[in-house]
DNA sequence: CCGTATCCCGAGAGATACTG
DNA sequence: CAGTATCTCTCGGGATACGG
């Protein structure tokens, strides 16, 4: 995500947001944390179907953006804590929105003609 | 988007509005409607960015996701216009909530390695 | 336990040209 | 004006294997 990089304008902050929240995964990671700091195994057995791989690289973008942060414990075997900063705190409301009309308005019961 | 289809359990609904909303063009489409139905070409004025192909198809994915409605007048040359649906309007005031967030959060004081 | 490193594929997206 | 039709290519994302 974030292809751009810095000198992009943006005719509509949505864009902005977008980039940092949408994706596969971005989403989903986000709202298995809002109730709090899990460790990076809890969270891919809250999202089964996400590979490490992808949940790395999820983290990572999250965490580059600063809405994320990963907290390492120096420890055998590895402890790394993962949680919302306040930027993430703040983008949960929307979330739960959008979580809300999906919900309301099933993504199921229309049109597929293929 | 929607690479799913019909029979996809989500874990959470954030992922079906994703789906619905996410994507390169499809929420600043939304948002150059939330002011009142458009022709094509001014949707394309307002995003003079997105190429008319891409247009096309973001508002075709739209109209399938019964999120805007299109209304073609029998005249020549082509009339065309498009229109927020109920479950358009819906959206809308998370569009600008996340408007809100991503111009909070400039996504672009941050760092960058590369 | 928490990741990288590779390899790979298909969808998303761009550019350009053409048409009813 | 409002689109198709091609062609191309990047890159998001999956699978698998390995490493500190």
């Amino acid at each position: 995500m974030s292809p751009q990089g810095k000198n992009h304008e943006y005719i509509c902050s949505v864009e902005a947001a977008i980039n940092e929240i949408g994706g596969k995964w971005k989403s989903l990671v986000l709202c298995s944390l809002k109730d709090g700091t899990l460790r990076f195994s809890e969270i891919n057995h809250k999202l089964p179907d996400i590979s490490q791989r992808m949940l790395t690289k999820t983290l990572r973008e999250l965490e580059k953006d600063r809405i994320i942060s990963r907290k390492v414990y120096p420890e055998v075997p590895p402890k790394v804590e993962y949680s919302l900063t306040s930027k993430g705190e703040s983008v949960i409301p929307i979330l739960d929105s959008l979580c809300e009309w999906g919900k309301k308005y099933g993504a199921s019961e229309e049109n597929w003609e293929e």
